[in-house]
DNA sequence: CTGTTGGCGGGACGCCGACAA
DNA sequence: TTGTCGGCGTCCCGCCAACAG
């Protein structure tokens, strides 16, 4: 395999793609040099399992390798810009296989390498396994990003929007882009608030905001919007009905990015970002499927699989079991970690979603189950519901509609809630601005990493040791890759963990007894001769974050926590190693 | 203003487009014939406000006119072909207005004037006022549309829909096409069942199932489906938990249209079809706005008005106020119309969309109007609620989610349902397949048209004489023209009925007391030498049709109610004539 | 070894009048 | 009067080697 960062003459229209020799000559069949200018057909699929063909030729004087038919119409349908990267991957049985990865769109024009060599106190890490033995919190960095995730809310954002209200009638102001023109403000009003989906994330604002827009050129685009990417218009109508929030939001906007700076990847090549489970992830409430016990594919399985073997067991977990409306403060042991590498964890950003349903804790899950059977379905959200108060909807907001209380029902929710409190940094760094929490479902994801071990996990249910004691070392990688490109939403950067082949072989073929943490939950079965001996390699365990599934938070809890500007929360990482490329491959390798 | 259906020189990329030499010299600013080849640049603007530059030449031998340097571009980006056509319209400021109509794909590649052209039993229209002042029902034909409308569904899918249970972990295939791929079936998995909206559309199945589809390619559509839509898969899950429904269906697939055939419009210039308020309409559940009492533009006021104006009335009209539980029967004065002619009634698709909601009833709104004030919005929507069976979603199928009961509250609902009846046809025709249903909200439109009239409207409170009683002449239009392009969504068959000059000066500023139903709410005041005197036109009065806002109808009763065939419900229209003309030209002119 | 550039061939676009319906 | 066609100019895409870092 091999991976070539784009620059502006392989992505211009003016010609092909030059492949490095050395790449050419590891990953592409080989050409008949005998010839004047030798060349052939390559065909490769992309993880959608679309197939690319290209002219691969060696000519030119020095003699190179490029692509030339089919290149551009690659660039141009993966709208590839310098700065990009793509991947080519031969199997085992000679077929090739494309990815590609978009370049990082950091914040304020800073490059990614400076936010990288920043210096890295290693020793800090220790804090982590110290914080998760005590059942402390402990912090991690986020990398900033200029592309927003639809799923990871500025803070401030989120904060300045609690402090107004949303009414029906209200008129709004957002910023966007559209196919037709760049991006500006367009106007609308609200005609509805509620949930998007009140059965599986009740009491989320996650586009709560039912709009019309006024023109006709937005009017395919989404019709709900999130309370935090609206500003208030500045004529309010004249009507007695209109709820005045008093203040008129002065949106301040995000300095735009750069897009002009090429991420180089100085780390290597676990810049690979494609992956199905990762997108799974992210795409969070949009997609996410876990609410249900069926799978209809490998991957699927894979998912259901994996999440019944991390989650319930995190509930065991001291620290998951929070009680009602207690927060936990932050521990004496936090620490903050100044990220190098790439990548992103899973987990991290399960539990920065925050809104996907996960299997019901174990103590409930026997009745639930059986319920469903009797009831032919629908048990994953059976007993959802809440008071008034409970789930984030001041009353007035939700009108005489959705979340209608039920009475006589005692205050339980099998929907597990994720809220992660972030707590005031005590490193202040330059770039804090650009923070991100998030604000889903209960509006914070609040404190309670832990971190499942992929090699000591008991039937299903995951002790609470720390991986650390068994001379692992954890990375967690948080860097992301948003898409340019709604069809390239999968063009996301994995989670880049290294896994021994020892481990690898050891995490295949145990659906029972002793299981792993498999990263995405596929099984890292393609080993090449990039890894020569395992012992070469830091031993590490693919890692979960753990997700605090405290079921019993109140979440009109959320309105009265005091926010405090957001902890620079930052994992750790590696730089790439040849361990990443194995990641990548398999990952590449998976079936589709 | 001049209309022209595109040929395929018009739409071939070897040229520009040939303007007809009477539609020239009327409708474009006058050219310098002196010169060699008189040029000049022309501008206009379409409904979205995006203005559009051609260049316009006068040459060839022999002379005409052509539209060349930009020409293309907006071929290209409406995504025009050949039997699409264009409107240019000059206003009186002398600005150029802009407008598209996209050709009708007639089902089964019939032409459509093979449709028209079928005999018109004129007499039976004497039926309509008879079932009117009768309070019985009469029929309307719909005509038969090859490029569904997503609000209205094909009644044998909706019928087959029901005989089928849906489930979490259920999977499906469905067809559509993408952006990148031909119609084909993608497959997917259910993944929740519930309200899209259920705040204001409570209990309506459409696009009731969450769903995740299996490939990523299609991720980002819509991830909420209709059970019509979906046909179960074949390879059925082995899961306890599925709700078997035993059958598998075989979904009909209705024959492909026969896209290059170019409908052109045989009946004039009514064909033009961009109408802001029109679109507005038939977006129904998913951009209309009025539930709210609040405006933010003109166009919006109007809607506002003509919505106060018109409905609250038609509850006082007994034919309206139909007893819980009561359907009326088909009246013995039924009539059936082949419809000829063009353009679709604003109410007509009210009704067929089922899910609108209006202003409270008057007698609720006195209350309502103070809850508003009291609570600061939502005025519209509080107290909508239902029991777990009223609904119309069986207790299984919704899980403990959104429809919870408010315990102690008597049944009651201030959002209006309307109820569509279709009866049996007794006139049998040859394409009575591609009839459709509706399936929205309660799932069914229950009879109950009435029409409401432009000139002898009280106070706000409609009567219930016909406009027959006054020698007008009522026309509906049926012709839905679906758009291909999305951004075109705009690009839909206006009704077009036809208005004195008399009823236009009528219809304007009378905001109480002798108020009318204006055509979209728009007042018609422009007036061309187009309309030379009124008594030269059939005058006819801006028509509404009334639609049943009985508001106890018992939902769970939909399930009971027996689905006979569909009848072929056809309005019947006229030919175009110039005060067609006039309509259009109203709408062209209207605040965008 | 490979990123960039100029050369250049080919094809698509689109402006033109000829021609015919 | 106007729909279609061949002619042809222009532009852009993309294949090529030269050249330079």
């Amino acid at each position: 395999m091999f991976c070539k960062t784009l620059t502006a003459s392989d992505t211009s229209t003016h010609g092909g793609f030059s492949v490095p020799r050395r790449a050419a000559e590891d990953c592409f069949p080989p050409l008949d040099y005998k010839q004047q200018r030798p060349w052939q057909e390559l065909s490769a699929k992309d993880l959608h399992g679309v197939e690319w063909k290209f002219r691969h030729i060696y000519r030119g004087q020095p003699r190179r390798h490029l692509l030339t038919t089919g290149w551009s119409a690659f660039v141009n349908k993966k709208k590839l810009v310098s700065g990009d990267a793509v991947l080519f991957l031969r199997g085992d049985n000679g077929d090739l296989k494309l990815g590609i990865r978009r370049a990082a769109q950091v914040k304020c024009g800073l490059p990614f390498s400076v936010l990288c060599t920043q210096s890295l106190n290693v020793g800090t890490v220790a804090a982590v396994p110290a914080a998760i033995s005590t059942k402390s919190v402990f912090s991690i960095y986020y990398n900033p990003r200029a592309n927003s995730s639809q799923f990871i809310i500025p803070f401030h954002k989120y904060s300045k929007s609690l402090n107004h209200s949303f009414s029906i009638g209200m008129r709004f102001k957002m910023r966007f882009e559209t196919d037709e023109a760049a991006e500006r403000r367009y106007m609308g009003m609200i005609t509805g608030v509620g949930d998007l989906d009140p059965l599986r994330w009740p009491g989320s604002k996650w586009r709560c905001l039912v709009v019309r827009w006024d023109e006709d050129i937005v009017r395919n685009r989404q019709n709900r919007v999130s309370p935090w990417d609206i500003e208030h218009s500045g004529s309010v109508l004249a009507s007695n009905h209109y709820l005045a929030s008093g203040s008129k939001r002065t949106r301040t906007d995000l300095p735009s990015p750069n897009p002009s700076f090429p991420a180089s990847n100085q780390a290597g090549l676990s810049d690979f970002g494609e992956s199905l489970g990762f997108q799974k992830v992210l795409q969070g409430q949009e997609y996410m499927g876990f609410t249900s016990p069926y799978t209809g594919n490998p991957i699927q399985n894979h998912h259901q699989s994996e999440v019944r073997k991390c989650i319930p067991g995190w509930n065991d977990m001291g620290m998951a079991r929070m009680g009602s409306g207690t927060v936990m403060q932050p521990g004496n042991s936090y620490v903050s970690y100044k990220g190098i590498g790439f990548g992103e964890s899973v987990r991290f950003h399960k539990v920065l979603q925050g809104q996907e349903i996960f299997p019901k804790p174990s103590h409930e899950r026997a009745l639930g189950d059986k319920w469903v059977q009797d009831n032919g379905g629908f048990g994953a959200n059976n007993g959802v519901h809440g008071s008034d108060v409970e789930n984030g909807w001041p009353m007035m907001m939700r009108g005489g509609s959705t979340h209608v209380r039920q009475s006589g029902t005692s205050l339980q929710a099998s929907s597990p809630s994720s809220v992660l409190r972030f707590q005031q940094a005590n490193t202040p760094v330059s770039y804090s601005n650009s923070l991100y929490g998030t604000c889903h479902q209960k509006e914070e994801i609040k404190n309670s990493f832990g971190l499942c071990n992929a090699s000591k996990t008991l039937g299903g249910t995951l002790t609470s040791s720390s991986p650390y004691g068994h001379q692992d070392t954890v990375e967690v990688f948080n860097s992301l890759y948003a898409s340019k490109d709604q069809n390239e939403i999968g063009s996301l950067r994995p989670p880049v963990s290294h896994v021994t082949q020892k481990a690898l072989r050891d995490s295949q073929g145990l659906p029972t007894g002793r299981s792993v943490c498999r990263l995405f939950g596929f099984s890292l079965e393609e080993e090449t001769d990039v890894v020569n001996r395992e012992d070469t390699i830091t031993p590490i365990t693919s890692s979960c974050i753990t997700e605090n599934l405290n079921l019993d938070i109140l979440p009109s809890r959320v309105e009265q926590l005091q926010f405090k500007p957001p902890v620079l929360i930052e994992t750790f990482g590696r730089s790439c190693t040849k361990a990443g490329q194995l990641i990548s491959q398999s990952l590449m390798g998976m079936p589709i």
